[in-house]
DNA sequence: AATATAATGTGTTTAATTTACACATTAAAT
DNA sequence: ATTTAATGTGTAAATTAAACACATTATATT
């Protein structure tokens, strides 16, 4: 062993080959991707959920997930997933963080890293046969199975705090909405409720959203105007700020 | 097998057995953690890099890591890189992001969790022998090994957000600062010039500085007040906060 | 057909926050 | 004793956020 070797030995440092076997034979785990898969009706924030079929967690729900292929990219994984479980592509979807405790799976050692999407729940049906998966009022979902529950929780979080930052909200309704029903989204996300006028101002002086000249239909009370939002004006604007976290 | 099986199978369902075996045997995928390690010296925002040794990437230089045993939790695989590089413990690490592309690594597949770690490089001394590790102007650092460019940009805006949201800065400094060491702080990692007066007031309304009544010593000018940060009170504030992403 | 109902659509005033900005003071260096 | 280079301090203006009320419209009711 030369001198450099015996140094980068006693320093850590590792050779291309010993990295090699170690990735290769020692130090593999299993990985999987967890998506909290979020939508928008009746008024409400749901999440999609699936019963555990775990004897440990029997009747307990939880996320859905799958294992990372070893050559798939992590993010086709869950975009995997989503389309598996919903039928949806090009929908809505954020890396939020991941969960590594060693004990945190009953099935051995997984680490999981967890996304949240947003769908539009008219641009998809469940699978009817599919008695196993159901929409979630937010509020009242608790004890979920695994460490699900903690999940499920931090995405939540992340986006009540990205809606605030940035204009997610449009992925969970229709095409077109009217602005009460963009305005019950955000207190259903937020959780509190907002001024009317303000929320009208707010949303105007962005300048993202295209009247379409049409009117509700339906409704039992005077009918609000028709818009919908302007996701390519949204994207140019995005890329000025690139660089910013935009 | 059972109606219930195949409907599961369809379904794309499993079974623990089926978890299981997938656990042990099948999708195992190797994962590391990359340290993006911030200092603050003579006025600059600085990081943590080593000199890679792979033929590859000969001269560039890249992030601090290593591959998570099997038995390791995730986030102490990250105490873990630190403390070996700097000899530190109880230091502030935020996970940031997990890349997870096929091809970022040249020795196989290897997933990598990247977390941001703020220093105080006072309290460290690195291993003189040591000479492959270097602190680098976060200014001046361009083409990294492997994807590491990438890992350090995101962690370096993540860093920069949060720092607009939390008084996460402290953790950079040594005990005792001026005012004028805080605000070359913020302007390293912000990297713009902020207004003096504003600054203060700002730091002083938040009323986590503690008035040490001593003075700047060895400065070529009028000497500042020396301050220390309340972290007391920062952490029971925080508390109160919890469920809001604080 | 007339009336009641329940929601939409619209501006202004106030409060709070952020930004811009100048001069006297202090200790060290000359 | 003078110069230098920084510290320490407050107010006014601008911007942003919050509070708040009434006329209008379509539907439902009588």
């Amino acid at each position: 062993m030369s001198t450099d070797q015996l140094k980068q030995q006693q320093q850590g440092v590792k050779t291309l080959q010993a990295i090699q076997s170690e990735v290769e034979n020692i130090n593999r785990i299993a990985l999987s991707v967890d998506c909290v898969i979020f939508g928008f009706d009746e008024n409400k924030l749901k999440v999609l959920l699936i019963k555990s079929d775990l004897k440990k967690y029997l009747g307990k729900w939880s996320l859905l997930g799958d294992l990372v292929f070893p050559n798939e990219d992590l993010d086709a994984a869950a975009y995997r997933v989503l389309k598996q479980r919903t039928g949806l592509s090009d929908v809505f979807l954020e890396q939020v963080h991941t969960f590594g405790t060693v004990s945190r799976h009953p099935a051995g050692r997984v680490v999981t890293v967890a996304y949240y999407s947003l769908i539009n729940v008219q641009h998809h049906k469940l699978n009817t046969l599919d008695n196993e998966l159901h929409w979630h009022d937010v509020k009242s979902i608790n004890n979920m199975a695994f460490d699900h529950q903690q999940i499920f929780d931090t995405c939540l979080k992340q986006l009540q705090k990205r809606v605030q930052e940035h204009p997610l909200g449009f992925n969970l309704l229709p095409r077109k909405f009217s602005l009460r029903e963009l305005q019950n989204l955000y207190e259903a996300i937020l959780d509190f409720k907002m001024d009317r006028r303000n929320f009208r101002k707010k949303f105007f002086s962005m300048d993202f959203l295209i009247d379409l000249k049409e009117m509700e239909q339906d409704v039992p009370h005077r009918p609000g105007k028709l818009y919908r939002f302007n996701f390519e004006k949204y994207e140019k604007k995005k890329k000025k700020f690139i660089g910013i976290d935009f």
